[in-house]
DNA sequence: CGTGATGTGGGTAACGTTTTCTAATGTTGC
DNA sequence: GCAACATTAGAAAACGTTACCCACATCACG
């Protein structure tokens, strides 16, 4: 019955006879390109939308660009993602770019290569990527390849831009907050790494590293569980916190991920929050807000983060010799009720 | 310095040349077609090994397959859909198939309606709809172009397979706990729909009717508010159902999301859950699961959903003239500490 | 009225694959 | 020993688009 067979693509050449013009002049009206006069244009464009004309995107990629950007984000269930996602989106919306995005999905340092890789043989016009963990020559062979921004992670380099959070300032963030309730005894939970350019790079390292110094500059003793940034991270971290001989009375969690697993291991083991024991996340994710979470956290204002990755990403499109940039924005800590003077 | 020009791409002519065979015949191997001998076979792969070739994407999507499946999500807050693209990745990890989602970002018909047209101007071989909200016409449409699986949604197509989760059974299953535990006056929440195909076809319109049929099979009388599938229609909804003359003793919320905003709501009125009333929601996400929440929750099995929608696509993409599938899912309910028996 | 400069439009050759189609070999069946 | 058939390999024509030319007007300037 309904077993017609597709019905044939409309190409440039369908428009071009339709416009009674030729397909040189439909791809010169397509892209804004030098050389058509107001009354072609409107001709062309009328046969584009009269056929209901879309381009071919394989075909375009074999001779110019794709409109599309590749967005390789590492972790769905991180909702802080989608936070860097929407202000991307926002800022690309009318600029006839596509975003797809390729998941990564944890899988370490293979999958996240696999995922660049069928971006790159895609065509894709240009890859944003958050947080990878990818060693910095790798990145530098991908920016060589396609425009490139690094979101997510420390480190200068002249082939692609990068665009982080001052983890070091949000860390002192916290730590000061909660020294300033009065806690002596402030535990950290970070993502374990060992790799010396991640250390150098990544900003789990940077927070670990940023807390640390704040403590020290408070006259406190730090004390880091090494973990991962994950739910069972956070559970598994807190665990290993409670069995200390003495108890900290704060926990600063490296994610707000991190923060619910510490918060579940929390009270699986009867501790009231803030009264027995204070947490604070980093991230600001939108469960943090919930009433029966209401989780101190620090911001990093993910959609402005997305939107300048954005800007810096079409910016280099535009022209591939221009010097990279790297951008460092500001955090700001968002204080609710997970976090207390420490129990008497 | 490191300013050379990118490397020219490695092509298929190359491959060629270096095995001193025919482009033809590496095609042939790369895409495992009749007619090459296995010394053939061993010769061009040695070369593409060696010379590290990767095919290009968009050359392949002029003239056969791209090798990529396309995944639309509606919503990448929603902690149920990484679930989902667990299950999908899983069972497409060793096919040759490159999954990229495409963010529809709850934008609505037309935002869903442009992800899908730039998957299919890009060439997927195959795409995956989860809770799309375009009309049926629409997905059928699609479906003629390209192989299709829509996840979370009923009603029976002959262009397209369906997998979704029987909510008929899971809002039973919800009303029957509530029922077992002895409530008598068990209110619910739904996700407001006047769209009449939506109302047959959307899993907030089936649960919703799954629970007036569970409420008159125990003799009770059915109590819906009509608001969103959203924290203020949680919220919103709850403030409504306190005003009742006879305020019920449990909240049946038609989604997770939902009952974050019940329990917002009941904690400001002074209501202890589930001391004085019970809450249970629906997609047992994640933060269900949190310990100062603990939601009983509907689960909807995401990873099997995920894994189901795969292995159909790809046998749709085997045979396109199969007939279409409608697989439904059971699911289970999860109990926590938000339900209990009513207040004495 | 030549001479450039400028604006406008089109012809054509790529781009890297796959898909016929054809030719040249064996290999079988009688 | 010869037709019929399988197997293997390659040549060449698509696929839809863009980049690079070139051709033709028109116009300003001396």
């Amino acid at each position: 019955m309904d077993s017609s067979a597709p019905p044939r693509r409309i190409t440039i050449v369908d428009v071009a006879r339709h416009a009674r013009v030729s397909t040189t002049a439909v791809s010169k009206v397509l892209r804004n390109a030098y050389g058509t006069s107001p009354a072609m244009r409107a001709k062309v464009q009328a046969a584009i939308t009269e056929l209901g004309y879309r381009p071919h995107a394989g075909a375009r990629a074999m001779r110019g660009q794709t409109y599309t950007i590749g967005v390789m984000l590492p972790d769905l269930r991180n909702p802080f993602f989608p936070d860097i996602l929407d202000g991307l989106t926002d800022h690309l919306r009318d600029t006839g770019y596509q975003v797809l995005l390729g998941p990564s999905h944890c899988n370490g340092e293979e999958a996240e290569a696999k995922v660049t890789e069928a971006m790159i043989d895609r065509g894709m016009d240009g890859l944003i990527l958050v947080a990878p963990i990818a060693p910095r020559t790798h990145l530098e062979q991908i920016a060589r390849l396609v425009p490139t921004v690094v979101v997510g992670r420390h480190g200068h380099s002249t082939a692609y831009d990068t665009v982080a959070d001052d983890d070091t300032t949000g860390a002192k963030l916290v730590v000061d907050h909660l020294a300033g309730l009065g806690h002596r005894h402030i535990a950290h939970i970070e993502h374990h790494e060992t790799n010396p350019t991640r250390l150098a790079e990544m900003p789990n390292a940077i927070r670990a590293e940023g807390y640390r110094a704040a403590m020290r500059a408070h006259g406190l003793e730090p004390d880091v569980v090494s973990t991962s940034y994950t739910r069972e991270g956070g559970y598994l971290g807190a665990q290993q916190i409670l069995t200390r001989p003495r108890r900290p009375s704060a926990i600063f969690a490296g994610a707000d991920i991190v923060a619910i697993g510490v918060l579940e291991a929390l009270t699986e083991a009867g501790l009231a929050v803030p009264a027995g024991i204070s947490v604070a996340g980093y991230d600001n994710t939108n469960f943090a807000a919930l009433g029966p979470i209401s989780l101190t956290s620090v911001d990093q204002a993910g959609h402005h983060i997305g939107a300048t990755a954005a800007r810096l990403l079409l910016d280099r499109i535009a022209d591939r010799t221009r010097p990279t940039a790297q951008v460092k924005l500001s955090p700001t800590l968002v204080v609710r009720r997970s976090t207390a003077g420490p129990p008497a």
